[in-house]
DNA sequence: CCAGCATTGTCAGGTGATTGTCAGGAACTC
DNA sequence: GAGTTCCTGACAATCACCTGACAATGCTGG
Protein backbone atom coordinates (compact mmCIF):
# COMPACT_ATOMS: atom_id res chain seq x y z
CA UNK A 1 0.00 0.00 0.00
CA UNK A 2 0.94 3.82 -0.84
CA UNK A 3 -0.27 6.46 1.58
CA UNK A 4 0.79 9.37 -0.58
CA UNK A 5 -1.31 12.85 -1.04
CA UNK A 6 0.39 13.93 -4.15
CA UNK A 7 -1.16 12.00 -6.83
CA UNK A 8 1.85 11.87 -9.19
CA UNK A 9 4.11 10.86 -6.99
CA UNK A 10 1.70 8.22 -5.43
CA UNK A 11 1.35 7.14 -9.43
CA UNK A 12 4.92 6.81 -9.67
CA UNK A 13 5.49 4.73 -6.87
CA UNK A 14 2.32 2.64 -8.08
CA UNK A 15 4.28 2.39 -11.26
CA UNK A 16 7.08 1.09 -10.03
CA UNK A 17 5.88 -1.55 -7.85
CA UNK A 18 3.63 -2.89 -10.33
CA UNK A 19 6.19 -3.51 -12.45
CA UNK A 20 7.99 -5.86 -10.19
CA UNK A 21 4.88 -7.70 -9.76
CA UNK A 22 3.44 -6.47 -6.55
CA UNK A 23 -0.21 -5.47 -5.90
CA UNK A 24 -0.44 -1.80 -5.24
CA UNK A 25 -3.80 0.04 -3.31
CA UNK A 26 -3.54 3.63 -2.91
CA UNK A 27 -4.43 5.78 -0.10
CA UNK A 28 -4.54 9.81 -0.36
CA UNK A 29 -4.42 10.73 3.23
CA UNK A 30 -3.70 9.41 6.77
CA UNK A 31 -7.60 8.81 7.68
CA UNK A 32 -8.57 6.04 4.47
CA UNK A 33 -4.74 4.96 4.52
CA UNK A 34 -6.07 3.10 8.39
CA UNK A 35 -9.37 1.95 7.04
CA UNK A 36 -7.64 0.60 4.15
CA UNK A 37 -4.96 -1.32 6.30
CA UNK A 38 -7.34 -3.00 8.19
CA UNK A 39 -9.20 -4.66 5.55
CA UNK A 40 -6.70 -5.47 3.44
CA UNK A 41 -3.82 -6.41 5.37
CA UNK A 42 -1.19 -5.46 2.71
CA UNK A 43 2.49 -6.92 3.08
CA UNK A 44 4.12 -3.13 3.39
CA UNK A 45 3.11 0.35 3.73
CA UNK A 46 5.30 3.44 1.74
CA UNK A 47 3.91 6.67 4.20
CA UNK A 48 4.53 9.71 3.53
CA UNK A 49 5.04 12.01 5.93
CA UNK A 50 2.92 15.18 5.20
CA UNK A 51 -0.59 14.25 4.43
CA UNK A 52 -3.72 16.22 4.66
CA UNK A 53 -6.48 14.34 7.84
CA UNK A 54 -4.13 12.39 9.83
CA UNK A 55 -0.26 12.77 9.01
CA UNK A 56 1.94 9.67 8.43
CA UNK A 57 3.33 10.30 12.15
CA UNK A 58 0.53 9.16 13.79
CA UNK A 59 -0.65 6.59 11.43
CA UNK A 60 2.60 4.78 11.99
CA UNK A 61 2.07 5.60 15.86
CA UNK A 62 -1.46 3.96 15.26
CA UNK A 63 -0.27 1.08 13.79
CA UNK A 64 2.35 0.09 15.84
CA UNK A 65 -0.35 0.39 19.01
CA UNK A 66 -2.68 -2.25 17.10
CA UNK A 67 -1.84 -5.77 17.70
CA UNK A 68 -2.93 -7.07 14.13
CA UNK A 69 -0.47 -4.54 12.32
CA UNK A 70 2.30 -3.84 15.04
CA UNK A 71 4.50 -5.42 12.44
CA UNK A 72 3.32 -4.28 9.76
CA UNK A 73 7.30 -3.15 7.78
CA UNK A 74 6.82 0.92 7.42
CA UNK A 75 8.71 2.84 4.43
CA UNK A 76 8.12 6.48 5.39
CA UNK A 77 8.89 9.45 3.05
CA UNK A 78 9.96 12.83 4.72
CA UNK A 79 10.58 15.69 3.26
CA UNK A 80 14.34 17.01 2.74
CA UNK A 81 16.09 20.13 4.56
CA UNK A 82 14.40 22.22 6.32
CA UNK A 83 12.52 19.74 8.39
CA UNK A 84 15.38 17.73 8.99
CA UNK A 85 16.22 18.82 12.57
CA UNK A 86 12.30 18.24 13.18
CA UNK A 87 12.09 14.74 11.84
CA UNK A 88 15.11 13.86 13.05
CA UNK A 89 14.09 14.83 16.92
CA UNK A 90 11.26 12.45 16.57
CA UNK A 91 11.01 8.65 16.89
CA UNK A 92 9.44 7.92 13.30
CA UNK A 93 7.94 4.28 14.16
CA UNK A 94 9.28 3.38 11.15
CA UNK A 95 11.02 0.34 9.68
CA UNK A 96 13.52 2.17 7.37
CA UNK A 97 12.37 6.04 5.68
CA UNK A 98 14.02 7.68 2.55
CA UNK A 99 13.86 11.89 1.99
CA UNK A 100 12.63 13.71 -0.56
CA UNK A 101 13.20 13.58 -3.40
CA UNK A 102 14.51 10.17 -4.01
CA UNK A 103 15.57 8.11 -6.77
CA UNK A 104 12.68 5.17 -7.52
CA UNK A 105 15.91 2.45 -7.89
CA UNK A 106 16.39 2.95 -4.23
CA UNK A 107 12.83 2.47 -3.41
CA UNK A 108 12.63 -0.53 -5.16
CA UNK A 109 15.95 -1.55 -3.50
CA UNK A 110 14.64 -0.54 -0.02
CA UNK A 111 11.16 -1.87 -0.42
CA UNK A 112 12.74 -5.58 -1.88
CA UNK A 113 15.29 -5.43 1.40
CA UNK A 114 12.11 -4.82 3.89
CA UNK A 115 10.58 -7.47 1.79
CA UNK A 116 12.73 -9.75 2.23
CA UNK A 117 13.20 -9.15 6.05
CA UNK A 118 9.16 -10.26 6.68
CA UNK A 119 9.57 -13.13 4.72
CA UNK A 120 12.56 -14.78 6.22
CA UNK A 121 10.45 -15.01 9.61
CA UNK A 122 12.39 -16.36 12.53
CA UNK A 123 15.88 -15.76 10.51
CA UNK A 124 18.90 -14.81 13.61
CA UNK A 125 20.35 -12.05 11.00
CA UNK A 126 16.75 -10.56 10.53
CA UNK A 127 15.90 -9.38 14.17
CA UNK A 128 18.91 -6.93 14.57
CA UNK A 129 17.82 -4.88 11.44
CA UNK A 130 13.65 -5.74 12.28
CA UNK A 131 13.55 -2.92 14.62
CA UNK A 132 12.35 1.14 14.19
CA UNK A 133 14.75 2.77 11.75
CA UNK A 134 15.25 5.95 14.28
CA UNK A 135 14.95 5.67 18.39
CA UNK A 136 14.41 8.35 20.60
CA UNK A 137 14.55 8.54 24.49
CA UNK A 138 14.82 11.91 25.83
CA UNK A 139 17.07 14.31 24.18
CA UNK A 140 18.75 11.66 22.48
CA UNK A 141 17.84 10.07 19.12
CA UNK A 142 19.86 7.20 17.10
CA UNK A 143 19.12 7.04 13.42
CA UNK A 144 20.58 3.42 12.59
CA UNK A 145 19.50 4.33 8.42
CA UNK A 146 21.78 7.05 8.54
CA UNK A 147 23.90 5.20 11.44
CA UNK A 148 23.93 9.23 13.13
CA UNK A 149 22.86 10.28 16.18
CA UNK A 150 21.60 12.96 17.93
CA UNK A 151 21.37 14.77 20.98
CA UNK A 152 19.42 18.25 21.93
CA UNK A 153 19.18 18.48 18.40
CA UNK A 154 22.21 18.44 17.10
CA UNK A 155 24.66 15.92 15.50
CA UNK A 156 26.85 13.87 17.45
CA UNK A 157 30.26 12.20 15.89
CA UNK A 158 30.18 8.84 17.62
CA UNK A 159 32.80 5.89 17.03
CA UNK A 160 31.27 2.57 16.18
CA UNK A 161 31.76 1.12 19.06
CA UNK A 162 29.80 4.53 20.84
CA UNK A 163 27.11 3.87 18.67
CA UNK A 164 26.78 0.22 19.54
CA UNK A 165 26.42 1.11 23.16
CA UNK A 166 24.06 4.37 22.54
CA UNK A 167 21.90 2.18 20.06
CA UNK A 168 21.25 -0.41 22.28
CA UNK A 169 20.89 1.71 25.57
CA UNK A 170 17.99 3.44 23.34
CA UNK A 171 16.50 0.54 22.54
CA UNK A 172 16.10 -0.65 26.64
CA UNK A 173 15.27 3.06 27.13
CA UNK A 174 15.16 3.74 31.00
CA UNK A 175 15.85 -0.17 32.04
CA UNK A 176 19.08 -0.60 33.73
CA UNK A 177 21.67 -2.50 31.46
CA UNK A 178 24.96 -4.35 33.51
CA UNK A 179 28.05 -4.03 32.17
CA UNK A 180 28.00 -7.38 31.56
CA UNK A 181 25.26 -7.10 29.17
CA UNK A 182 26.59 -4.64 27.13
CA UNK A 183 30.01 -5.83 26.60
CA UNK A 184 27.81 -8.74 25.38
CA UNK A 185 26.34 -6.47 22.61
CA UNK A 186 29.35 -4.72 22.29
CA UNK A 187 31.76 -7.30 21.38
CA UNK A 188 30.73 -11.19 21.22
CA UNK A 189 30.85 -12.52 24.42
CA UNK A 190 34.81 -12.04 24.13
CA UNK A 191 35.29 -13.11 27.44
CA UNK A 192 38.82 -11.05 28.02
CA UNK A 193 37.81 -7.80 28.16
CA UNK A 194 37.71 -5.69 31.24
CA UNK A 195 34.51 -5.03 32.62
CA UNK A 196 36.11 -1.54 33.03
CA UNK A 197 35.72 -0.60 29.02
CA UNK A 198 32.39 -0.46 29.58
CA UNK A 199 32.83 2.89 31.79
CA UNK A 200 35.44 4.38 29.12
CA UNK A 201 32.70 4.43 26.16
CA UNK A 202 29.84 5.75 28.17
CA UNK A 203 32.17 8.84 29.56
CA UNK A 204 33.39 9.51 26.23
CA UNK A 205 29.84 9.28 25.39
CA UNK A 206 28.52 11.60 28.05
CA UNK A 207 31.34 14.12 27.20
CA UNK A 208 30.08 14.37 23.61
CA UNK A 209 26.53 14.99 24.82
CA UNK A 210 27.53 16.93 27.10
CA UNK A 211 29.60 19.29 24.85
CA UNK A 212 26.65 19.85 22.35
CA UNK A 213 23.98 20.53 25.72
CA UNK A 214 22.67 23.84 25.43
CA UNK A 215 22.31 25.06 29.05
CA UNK A 216 24.88 24.46 31.83
CA UNK A 217 22.37 21.82 32.93
CA UNK A 218 24.17 19.35 35.26
CA UNK A 219 22.53 16.32 34.47
CA UNK A 220 23.48 13.51 31.93
CA UNK A 221 21.00 11.73 30.19
CA UNK A 222 23.03 8.76 30.61
CA UNK A 223 22.91 7.68 34.41
CA UNK A 224 24.98 5.49 36.45
CA UNK A 225 22.90 2.76 38.72
CA UNK A 226 25.56 2.12 41.79
CA UNK A 227 26.26 -1.31 41.87
CA UNK A 228 24.70 -2.51 38.75
CA UNK A 229 25.68 -0.48 35.76
CA UNK A 230 23.80 2.18 33.29
CA UNK A 231 20.98 3.83 31.63
CA UNK A 232 19.17 6.13 29.27
CA UNK A 233 17.27 8.37 30.77
CA UNK A 234 13.26 7.64 29.69
CA UNK A 235 11.66 10.24 31.69
CA UNK A 236 12.85 13.38 34.09
CA UNK A 237 12.48 11.92 36.95
CA UNK A 238 15.73 9.67 37.36
CA UNK A 239 18.03 12.22 36.30
CA UNK A 240 20.39 12.78 39.21
CA UNK A 241 23.06 14.95 39.35
CA UNK A 242 26.08 14.01 37.91
CA UNK A 243 29.44 14.41 40.18
CA UNK A 244 31.63 15.31 37.61
CA UNK A 245 29.49 17.35 35.05
CA UNK B 1 3.10 -21.45 26.08
CA UNK B 2 2.60 -18.32 23.90
CA UNK B 3 -0.55 -16.10 24.95
CA UNK B 4 -0.83 -13.35 21.64
CA UNK B 5 -3.52 -12.50 19.76
CA UNK B 6 -1.82 -11.65 16.77
CA UNK B 7 -1.25 -14.88 14.81
CA UNK B 8 1.49 -13.66 12.97
CA UNK B 9 3.81 -12.35 15.99
CA UNK B 10 2.50 -15.70 17.60
CA UNK B 11 4.01 -17.98 15.29
CA UNK B 12 7.20 -15.97 14.89
CA UNK B 13 7.75 -16.43 18.76
CA UNK B 14 6.78 -20.00 18.16
CA UNK B 15 9.53 -20.74 15.76
CA UNK B 16 12.08 -18.90 17.46
CA UNK B 17 10.70 -20.92 20.89
CA UNK B 18 10.90 -24.10 18.76
CA UNK B 19 13.77 -23.53 17.15
CA UNK B 20 15.86 -23.56 20.47
CA UNK B 21 14.27 -27.03 21.47
CA UNK B 22 11.03 -26.05 23.03
CA UNK B 23 7.17 -27.28 22.69
CA UNK B 24 5.15 -24.61 22.39
CA UNK B 25 0.78 -24.55 23.20
CA UNK B 26 -0.50 -21.15 21.36
CA UNK B 27 -3.11 -19.31 22.86
CA UNK B 28 -4.83 -16.41 21.39
CA UNK B 29 -6.70 -15.27 24.12
CA UNK B 30 -6.82 -14.65 27.86
CA UNK B 31 -9.38 -17.38 28.11
CA UNK B 32 -8.24 -19.48 26.35
CA UNK B 33 -5.06 -19.43 27.51
CA UNK B 34 -6.46 -19.94 31.40
CA UNK B 35 -7.86 -22.80 29.77
CA UNK B 36 -4.97 -24.48 28.00
CA UNK B 37 -2.60 -23.35 30.85
CA UNK B 38 -4.61 -25.64 33.54
CA UNK B 39 -4.31 -29.26 31.13
CA UNK B 40 -0.97 -28.52 30.10
CA UNK B 41 0.72 -26.87 32.84
CA UNK B 42 3.76 -25.41 30.96
CA UNK B 43 7.42 -24.29 32.18
CA UNK B 44 6.67 -20.91 30.98
CA UNK B 45 4.48 -18.13 29.61
CA UNK B 46 5.31 -15.49 27.05
CA UNK B 47 1.76 -13.39 27.95
CA UNK B 48 0.92 -10.53 25.59
CA UNK B 49 -1.20 -7.63 27.74
CA UNK B 50 -3.61 -6.29 25.11
CA UNK B 51 -5.78 -9.26 24.33
CA UNK B 52 -9.79 -9.96 23.98
CA UNK B 53 -11.66 -11.74 26.50
CA UNK B 54 -9.29 -11.71 29.10
CA UNK B 55 -6.16 -9.21 29.29
CA UNK B 56 -2.60 -10.40 30.36
CA UNK B 57 -3.11 -8.56 33.26
CA UNK B 58 -6.01 -10.02 34.50
CA UNK B 59 -4.77 -13.45 33.38
CA UNK B 60 -1.36 -12.91 36.00
CA UNK B 61 -3.70 -12.29 38.30
CA UNK B 62 -5.78 -15.22 37.82
CA UNK B 63 -2.46 -17.65 37.34
CA UNK B 64 -0.89 -15.91 40.76
CA UNK B 65 -4.09 -16.95 43.03
CA UNK B 66 -3.72 -20.27 41.76
CA UNK B 67 -1.59 -22.47 44.23
CA UNK B 68 -1.24 -24.68 41.01
CA UNK B 69 -0.05 -21.97 38.58
CA UNK B 70 1.84 -19.47 41.30
CA UNK B 71 4.91 -20.34 40.10
CA UNK B 72 4.54 -20.18 36.95
CA UNK B 73 7.45 -18.12 35.27
CA UNK B 74 5.45 -15.61 33.00
CA UNK B 75 7.19 -12.69 30.76
CA UNK B 76 4.94 -10.35 29.92
CA UNK B 77 5.13 -8.26 26.95
CA UNK B 78 3.43 -4.91 26.39
CA UNK B 79 3.21 -1.95 24.66
CA UNK B 80 5.80 0.66 24.38
CA UNK B 81 3.17 3.58 24.74
CA UNK B 82 1.29 2.01 27.97
CA UNK B 83 4.02 2.20 30.30
CA UNK B 84 1.52 4.29 32.33
CA UNK B 85 0.00 1.03 33.00
CA UNK B 86 2.84 -0.30 34.19
CA UNK B 87 4.12 2.04 36.53
CA UNK B 88 0.22 2.67 37.79
CA UNK B 89 -1.36 -0.64 38.02
CA UNK B 90 1.36 -2.02 38.75
CA UNK B 91 0.65 -5.45 40.20
CA UNK B 92 1.31 -7.04 37.38
CA UNK B 93 2.70 -10.32 39.07
CA UNK B 94 5.24 -11.30 35.91
CA UNK B 95 8.46 -12.43 36.33
CA UNK B 96 9.80 -10.40 33.76
CA UNK B 97 8.30 -8.15 31.34
CA UNK B 98 9.53 -6.27 27.32
CA UNK B 99 8.00 -3.77 25.49
CA UNK B 100 6.97 -4.27 21.89
CA UNK B 101 8.64 -4.15 19.94
CA UNK B 102 11.08 -6.33 20.58
CA UNK B 103 14.08 -8.05 19.20
CA UNK B 104 13.15 -12.00 19.16
CA UNK B 105 17.28 -12.65 20.29
CA UNK B 106 16.55 -10.84 23.43
CA UNK B 107 13.04 -12.34 23.84
CA UNK B 108 14.82 -16.28 23.51
CA UNK B 109 17.88 -14.50 25.96
CA UNK B 110 15.06 -13.65 28.78
CA UNK B 111 13.22 -16.94 28.17
CA UNK B 112 16.11 -19.11 28.72
CA UNK B 113 17.35 -16.99 32.08
CA UNK B 114 13.77 -17.63 33.33
CA UNK B 115 13.55 -21.04 32.64
CA UNK B 116 17.14 -21.12 34.04
CA UNK B 117 15.78 -20.06 37.25
CA UNK B 118 12.95 -22.47 37.49
CA UNK B 119 14.72 -25.43 36.73
CA UNK B 120 16.69 -25.13 39.69
CA UNK B 121 14.93 -27.97 41.45
CA UNK B 122 11.67 -28.14 42.34
CA UNK B 123 12.90 -27.29 46.40
CA UNK B 124 13.91 -23.88 44.91
CA UNK B 125 10.15 -23.04 44.73
CA UNK B 126 10.20 -21.23 47.53
CA UNK B 127 13.18 -18.97 46.83
CA UNK B 128 11.82 -17.94 43.32
CA UNK B 129 8.18 -17.24 44.42
CA UNK B 130 6.89 -14.64 43.08
CA UNK B 131 10.01 -13.49 41.08
CA UNK B 132 8.57 -10.26 39.43
CA UNK B 133 9.61 -7.56 37.61
CA UNK B 134 7.21 -4.70 39.70
CA UNK B 135 6.18 -5.41 42.91
CA UNK B 136 3.80 -3.03 45.03
CA UNK B 137 3.27 -2.97 48.66
CA UNK B 138 0.95 0.27 50.15
CA UNK B 139 2.62 2.84 49.04
CA UNK B 140 5.77 1.45 48.01
CA UNK B 141 6.88 0.25 44.28
CA UNK B 142 9.77 -1.62 43.41
CA UNK B 143 10.79 -1.76 39.60
CA UNK B 144 13.46 -4.40 39.14
CA UNK B 145 14.06 -3.90 35.38
CA UNK B 146 14.30 0.39 35.70
CA UNK B 147 15.94 -0.53 38.92
CA UNK B 148 13.67 2.02 40.43
CA UNK B 149 11.77 2.74 43.71
CA UNK B 150 8.56 4.54 44.65
CA UNK B 151 7.10 5.79 47.54
CA UNK B 152 3.73 7.83 47.57
CA UNK B 153 4.15 8.19 43.84
CA UNK B 154 7.76 9.76 43.47
CA UNK B 155 10.94 8.44 43.50
CA UNK B 156 13.19 7.24 45.55
CA UNK B 157 17.76 7.36 45.14
CA UNK B 158 18.31 4.40 46.93
CA UNK B 159 21.42 2.41 47.39
CA UNK B 160 22.35 -0.78 46.57
CA UNK B 161 22.16 -2.32 49.96
CA UNK B 162 19.10 -0.27 50.37
CA UNK B 163 17.38 -1.69 47.02
CA UNK B 164 17.59 -5.54 47.96
CA UNK B 165 16.34 -4.87 51.67
CA UNK B 166 13.12 -2.94 50.27
CA UNK B 167 12.79 -5.56 47.39
CA UNK B 168 13.08 -8.35 49.97
CA UNK B 169 10.12 -6.49 51.87
CA UNK B 170 8.11 -5.78 49.12
CA UNK B 171 8.02 -9.66 47.60
CA UNK B 172 7.11 -10.47 50.86
CA UNK B 173 4.52 -7.86 51.76
CA UNK B 174 3.12 -8.11 55.21
CA UNK B 175 4.90 -10.79 56.36
CA UNK B 176 7.76 -10.28 58.91
CA UNK B 177 11.21 -10.91 58.37
CA UNK B 178 14.43 -11.67 61.05
CA UNK B 179 17.36 -9.35 60.98
CA UNK B 180 18.90 -13.02 59.73
CA UNK B 181 16.86 -13.57 57.33
CA UNK B 182 17.16 -10.17 55.63
CA UNK B 183 20.97 -10.03 56.20
CA UNK B 184 21.12 -13.37 54.78
CA UNK B 185 20.23 -11.82 51.57
CA UNK B 186 21.69 -8.51 51.65
CA UNK B 187 25.08 -10.81 52.14
CA UNK B 188 25.80 -14.18 51.01
CA UNK B 189 25.40 -15.22 54.44
CA UNK B 190 28.77 -13.95 55.66
CA UNK B 191 28.88 -14.71 59.33
CA UNK B 192 31.01 -11.59 60.39
CA UNK B 193 28.20 -8.86 60.03
CA UNK B 194 26.88 -7.59 62.71
CA UNK B 195 22.78 -8.05 62.65
CA UNK B 196 21.80 -4.27 63.78
CA UNK B 197 23.32 -3.36 60.45
CA UNK B 198 19.69 -3.84 59.19
CA UNK B 199 18.47 -1.58 62.13
CA UNK B 200 20.39 1.29 60.12
CA UNK B 201 19.57 0.53 56.61
CA UNK B 202 16.30 0.49 57.71
CA UNK B 203 16.53 3.82 59.21
CA UNK B 204 17.88 5.32 56.35
CA UNK B 205 15.01 3.60 54.38
CA UNK B 206 12.53 4.67 56.66
CA UNK B 207 14.03 8.40 56.32
CA UNK B 208 14.12 8.57 52.61
CA UNK B 209 10.55 7.03 52.39
CA UNK B 210 9.59 10.29 54.74
CA UNK B 211 11.44 12.74 52.61
CA UNK B 212 8.58 11.45 49.82
CA UNK B 213 5.65 11.34 52.17
CA UNK B 214 3.25 14.11 51.28
CA UNK B 215 0.90 14.59 54.55
CA UNK B 216 2.79 15.12 58.21
CA UNK B 217 1.94 11.66 59.06
CA UNK B 218 3.28 10.26 62.10
CA UNK B 219 3.25 6.30 60.21
CA UNK B 220 5.99 4.52 58.32
CA UNK B 221 4.71 1.67 56.22
CA UNK B 222 8.06 0.20 57.65
CA UNK B 223 7.07 -1.54 60.75
CA UNK B 224 9.41 -2.77 63.53
CA UNK B 225 8.07 -6.16 64.92
CA UNK B 226 9.37 -5.69 68.34
CA UNK B 227 11.32 -9.13 69.39
CA UNK B 228 11.21 -10.28 65.69
CA UNK B 229 12.12 -8.07 63.24
CA UNK B 230 10.47 -6.05 60.10
CA UNK B 231 7.81 -6.00 57.87
CA UNK B 232 6.27 -3.73 55.19
CA UNK B 233 2.67 -2.61 55.56
CA UNK B 234 0.51 -4.80 53.29
CA UNK B 235 -2.70 -3.21 54.33
CA UNK B 236 -3.51 -0.10 56.52
CA UNK B 237 -4.23 -1.95 59.78
CA UNK B 238 -1.19 -2.78 60.55
CA UNK B 239 0.49 0.64 60.18
CA UNK B 240 1.61 1.68 64.01
CA UNK B 241 2.79 5.42 64.78
CA UNK B 242 6.41 5.43 64.69
CA UNK B 243 7.72 6.85 67.97
CA UNK B 244 10.75 8.89 65.96
CA UNK B 245 8.61 10.34 62.98
C1' DC C 1 2.85 2.75 88.15
C1' DC C 2 7.71 1.96 88.46
C1' DA C 3 12.20 0.03 88.03
C1' DG C 4 15.24 -2.52 85.25
C1' DC C 5 16.58 -4.96 81.40
C1' DA C 6 16.04 -5.91 76.49
C1' DT C 7 15.44 -4.10 72.22
C1' DT C 8 15.54 -0.60 68.84
C1' DG C 9 16.65 4.30 66.96
C1' DT C 10 20.23 7.33 65.80
C1' DC C 11 24.63 9.33 64.73
C1' DA C 12 29.29 9.96 62.77
C1' DG C 13 33.52 8.18 61.29
C1' DG C 14 36.70 4.81 59.07
C1' DT C 15 37.26 1.54 55.48
C1' DG C 16 36.57 -0.99 51.46
C1' DA C 17 34.22 -0.98 47.04
C1' DT C 18 32.63 1.23 42.92
C1' DT C 19 33.09 4.56 39.48
C1' DG C 20 35.29 8.65 36.90
C1' DT C 21 39.21 10.00 34.46
C1' DC C 22 43.41 9.98 32.00
C1' DA C 23 47.04 8.66 28.87
C1' DG C 24 49.74 5.15 26.51
C1' DG C 25 50.09 1.50 23.29
C1' DA C 26 48.14 -2.32 20.33
C1' DA C 27 45.19 -3.27 16.51
C1' DC C 28 42.73 -1.78 12.79
C1' DT C 29 41.31 0.99 8.54
C1' DC C 30 42.20 3.57 4.56
C1' DG D 1 52.13 5.45 7.31
C1' DA D 2 48.74 8.55 9.15
C1' DG D 3 44.79 8.53 11.54
C1' DT D 4 41.23 6.15 14.42
C1' DT D 5 39.45 3.26 17.59
C1' DC D 6 39.71 0.71 21.49
C1' DC D 7 41.49 -1.71 25.47
C1' DT D 8 44.06 -1.47 29.60
C1' DG D 9 46.07 -0.16 33.87
C1' DA D 10 46.60 3.27 37.37
C1' DC D 11 45.11 6.84 40.14
C1' DA D 12 41.59 9.99 41.98
C1' DA D 13 36.97 10.98 43.32
C1' DT D 14 33.01 9.34 45.12
C1' DC D 15 30.05 6.31 47.38
C1' DA D 16 28.18 2.71 50.33
C1' DC D 17 28.37 0.17 54.39
C1' DC D 18 29.70 -1.61 58.73
C1' DT D 19 30.75 -0.56 63.33
C1' DG D 20 30.50 1.02 67.99
C1' DA D 21 28.51 4.02 71.25
C1' DC D 22 24.79 6.26 73.22
C1' DA D 23 19.89 7.68 73.45
C1' DA D 24 15.21 6.36 73.24
C1' DT D 25 11.71 3.15 73.58
C1' DG D 26 9.31 -1.34 74.73
C1' DC D 27 8.47 -5.04 77.72
C1' DT D 28 8.20 -7.59 82.07
C1' DG D 29 7.54 -8.36 86.91
C1' DG D 30 6.58 -6.47 90.92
Amino acid sequence: MVAEDDADQAELVRRYLEHEGHEVTLAHDGRSALDLLRGRRPDLLVLDVMMPRVDGLDVCRVIRAEPRLAHLPVLMLTARSSEDDLLLGLDLGADDYMTKPFSPRELMARVRSLLRRSDRGPDAAADREARNAVLRAGPVTVDRVRHEVWAYGRVIRCTPGEFRLLDMLVEHAGQVLSRTQILERLHGSDPFITLRTVDVHVMNLRRKIKDVRPGPQDVSPLVTVYGVGYKLTDTPHDQQAHPYG
